[in-house]
DNA sequence: CGCGCGTCTGACAACGATGTCAAGAGGAAG
DNA sequence: CTTCCTCTTGACATCGTTGTCAGACGCGCG
């Protein structure tokens, strides 16, 4: 016969086959079975035939479970990756990245989005540790991550990405944070700003604080006086950076010019900026890229981060680390890119009147 | 001593503690453990208490993954989510809300991006049932879901999502791509329009060929001749959408509305009417609605799918499933919901000039 | 005081696979 | 023909957990 090299379609077996099941029908033993299923050498090849055949007829699938339970490394092929938010192009397109590593390394990638929930990422940590994840890779919503020293096992190890670990020592893929803000008000500097405005989210978010830090250092090295008037922060989503504009526009002595550290800060600010018609009266530059910025009118400049490069190099030095490497933890620092559009570049007016 | 309720932190102790070792330190049999982790009753207060004792000193974790190959139902609390891209707007939405149920279930999701590809839509789905996932959802890339007859182990849930299965018995939720696609072009129709294209996908893709038919009821419905030079297929990005549209309104008779059945279509044709400054003289109305569609001008008119709702309902059937619901599988069809936002209410021009 | 019953408990097997190891087959060398 | 060695092979224990089942114990009853 030539057909029918497995069970007809439409016809389910009730149990999955199993190694038994696949040696007693090839006439030999589990182990033989297993050294085939596995490529390990010394098999005679009439046997290694004859279980081959055996696997097909019987459609048979290893029970990975079953499996990494019984190796020693114990090895699930499966990494975990927790990230801020799955919606947000940032976190989807470092996820992109990470799968795409992983699956050229034959690896699963399961995914989960924090909110920037500390609760929710202990919660998540045990979900995927229980599970036994080979590899933790984690963009934190807590503020300190010293609880993985017991929390997660020995020999898996942990990569952090966009925000660097505290209390905790592994390694990291980071934006360059400080330099990307710096660059992106030095920017509005030499278009001839001197109020520029600060808008970034909770201060307790290390990058937020960081991308700050990039701002008075580009207004201290260029001698701009620093206001905290114009610093705004808990700027959390679209809708807060929205509703926070009136308020700073309408200052005696109001910005000229708007640095909105995060995507979701760049959209709201702008929004209101459109809605107030005033797009092309008050500069503004944005941390983060974000799909159709070259849309808007003025399109909107951006210090641009590389997600996928950040996703690649973390997910290279994982593999790394589950081959075996064991050098002290290193930190990569992913340089930005400024990218010019129209918004960036609008000069300081008088005013909006 | 009051303190050091576990390891303190720095100590990583080479092997995680078993229930064997719970059971030695709390002086009970390894299934009395057992039994105090899962809340069975009949295990005598006083044992109770040092069991759960013994499990703080050690800081144990029930390993998932033996306790899913020893249980009866060989239940694994994981489920898979095959999705388009995850990258994209659509599937990241429909992820989030399907992480949010499986959320609320303790349930763990796993998500892959199957980028079109029936090839990796299968190794996928080897790979997620090679883990003993509890369950499936899927977007599928593939033209015929028959092989899941035998890839699928019984007693497996699978649910469709965005597009229903093709040879194969299973629950799905999808938007309704017809009544909304025929709802877009009525909706330019009632504008006035005559000349209206069509910007589809490949048309392998069914959620594309019903949005066809949809765009045809429409030109039927209120006697608007239908003109094949007007119907573009095969754009499968952004990049391809945008590079069509020269050559469409370049013909003798253009079409002065666009439909846009998809998202991705949608910004790369308005992209091209932009850069021709045609953005307020072609009206466009898309399939599918995506960020920032409000902040564009004229602010982009979509036929909105609900991925949220969809993917809600998705994870509801699919818990159903796993329940022990084992009526007939259903087809869900959420609604879609018209957005107007100006480019859809752009009244037909002789032409650009 | 013996019996039966219900309550707790632990010994043991089993889930599906792989690591260990010793034994059998077969050939080469003495 | 024996001895030794290599090459294959399968029996068995084991990974960490849960299902099964029988035994120990205390109790009330006749």
């Amino acid at each position: 016969m030539t057909t029918a090299p497995r069970r007809a379609p439409g016809h389910r077996s009730a149990r999955r086959p199993t190694l038994k099941d696949v040696a007693a029908i090839a006439g030999v033993s589990m182990k033989t079975v297993s050294r085939v299923i596995n490529g390990e050498p010394g098999v005679a090849p009439a046997k290694v035939k004859s279980v081959e055949q055996a696997v097909r007829q019987l459609d048979y699938r290893p029970n990975l479970t079953a499996s990494s339970l019984r190796r020693l490394d114990g090895r699930t092929a499966a990494v975990a990756a927790l990230l801020e938010d799955l919606a947000n192009p940032f976190s989807a397109e470092l996820h992109r990245a990470l799968e795409d590593v992983a699956h050229d390394h034959d690896v699963l990638l399961f995914a989960g989005s924090l909110d920037e929930s500390p609760e929710r990422e202990k919660q998540l940590i045990r979900a995927f540790t229980s599970r036994r994840a080979d590899a933790l890779i984690l963009a934190p919503a807590s503020s300190d991550q010293g609880y993985l020293t017991y929390e997660v096992p020995e020999g898996t190890p942990v990569v952090f990405v966009d925000r660097a670990p505290v209390g905790y020592e592994a390694d990291a893929v980071v934006a360059d944070n400080v330099g990307g803000a710096r660059q992106a008000v030095t920017h509005l500097i030499s278009h001839g700003h001197r109020r520029i405005a600060f808008l970034g989210d909770r201060p307790a978010i290390p990058t937020a604080r960081d991308r700050l830090e990039g701002y008075q250092q580009a207004l201290r090295a260029h001698g701009v006086p620093f206001d905290p008037d114009l610093v705004v922060h808990g700027l959390e989503d679209a809708g807060r950076a929205e509703a926070a504009l009136p308020g700073l526009l309408a200052l005696p002595a109001p910005p000229t010019a708007l640095f909105a550290a995060q995507n979701e800060i760049t959209v709201g600010a702008f929004r209101h900026l459109q809605a107030a018609d005033l797009q092309h009266h008050v500069a503004i530059v944005g941390f983060d890229d974000f799909p159709l910025a070259d849309l808007l009118r003025p399109g909107v400049t951006v210090v641009a981060q590389d997600p996928t490069a950040i996703g690649r190099a973390a997910a290279e030095l994982l593999f790394a680390r589950l081959a075996g490497d064991s050098a002290p933890s290193r930190t990569v620092v992913i340089p930005t890119r400024l990218v010019v559009r129209g918004s960036g570049e609008i000069p300081p007016s008088a005013g909006p009147r």
